[in-house]
DNA sequence: CCATACATACCAACCAGTCGGTATCTATGA
DNA sequence: TCATAGATACCGACTGGTTGGTATGTATGG
């Protein structure tokens, strides 16, 4: 008869799942437009009947991914030492201290999949706009009671933390920005320094030394 | 994206600034990947036989126009105002209170072109990774002295100034990531707020005040 | 006359999504 | 214990449309 048909390398089941990390992995290095549904399949080991037999286009599989990634961030973040702390500064310094150590290896593994699919679609598709928007501002808005307390501790008003949470996202999102263009995650740590610097300033505790990678690269 | 095809409409000779001013404004909007050649030549009332005249491929125009944006941020910033101020530091400072200004209208408008196409293709296509990282860096570098000066003035060491002019870039970064996933020049300009706190708070000048537009919105 | 600057028709590859079919589970009743 | 039937999970060839890029022809200015 013919060749021998190529076996899915996962099991019955586990299609689902499966997709969701492929999209984390493969959206964050090529982008949305730049992936394929086949791209996801093959990164998925499933095929293309199983990818729309569990969603019914592209698009819900971005917004579904975002979800999926928003539960993998925060379930890492639950349960860090950090959380320990018994001042909210050091929580909160803590977080990005944690935020910045995470800077290391291949850059898709550690920057953020909704920021990088708010800058790409969010004018060519709402609805994955709005799932990333809420991802990323749910994310703030979760860590923002420590920084209320740790605003109200050094005799700050504490009506200012929502802003504060938010501006620490868009410090992060910058710096997996620089860090893609520069292709090094040396610029990216050193914002996240002096995010902490200015944080510290704020809650009126010492900075927090991180380790040092100054970037050699630049403009030629 | 297709529409009923129209006559060109501009004139012999200006196909090649109408190409790179519409790839600034359309991919911006959506993207690298998720705009075609087709888009780019209708956007500059051009037709295709002289994208390809005057463009190798549609990753040469990418390219062409990175460093057409950094031209025009540059002469944007060259004899802007707060360039005269006596001081470095009210320099740098008048620099992001400028930028925060700007951050009025359409996105695409405001946004970084080289910054948009890095997130999104830094992976796949080196070449176009290179070109951002050149515009973004050298942005970065020609504000360099400033900062040293400022640090100096302030009784620091100017050799953090390359790092804090990056920083800065990133926070401008994060902050059109944000925007365009809240679909909301808002959380940007609180963040480019945080930013003049940090940077008064370094050089040990009043932290300047700009108009207040809080944030609205949020997860439901 | 000739180089430059286009215009238009066209192409092979790729794309998201469809569809008819198959394999494997699960429930049920004899 | 087993037969049967319906439901779920999956398979992969196929389709209509889009894509980046090419080939070839034409107008215009010097």
């Amino acid at each position: 008869m013919t060749d021998a048909p190529r076996p899915p390398r996962i099991r019955r089941g586990d299609a689902r799942p499966a997709l969701l990390d492929a999209a984390l992995a493969v959206v964050r290095a090529q982008g949305y437009a730049g992936t394929s549904v086949d791209d996801l399949c093959r990164a998925a080991g499933v095929t293309k009947g199983a990818f729309f037999h569990h969603f019914p286009s592209k698009e819900a599989l971005a917004i579904a991914a975002a979800d999926h990634f928003g539960r993998r961030a925060d379930g890492l973040f639950a349960d860090a030492p950090f959380r320990a702390h018994p001042r909210a500064a050091d929580r909160v310094l803590g977080y990005v201290a944690l935020r910045c150590a995470l800077m290391q290896g291949p850059i898709e593994t550690w920057s953020c999949y909704a920021g990088t699919l708010a800058q790409e679609v969010w004018a060519s598709h709402p609805a994955i706009r709005e799932a990333a928007a809420a991802e990323i501002l749910g994310h703030a808005a979760r860590l923002e009671p420590d920084f209320a307390d740790a605003l109200a501790d050094a005799g700050h008003d504490p009506a200012e933390a929502a802003s504060l949470s938010r501006h620490v996202q868009a410090v992060l999102q910058g710096a997996f920005v620089l860090a893609k263009a520069a292709g090094d995650a040396a610029p990216a740590r050193e914002s996240a320094a002096h995010l902490l610097a200015y944080l510290a300033g704020r809650f009126g505790t010492p900075v927090p030394q991180i380790p040092p990678a100054p970037f050699q690269g630049g403009p030629r």
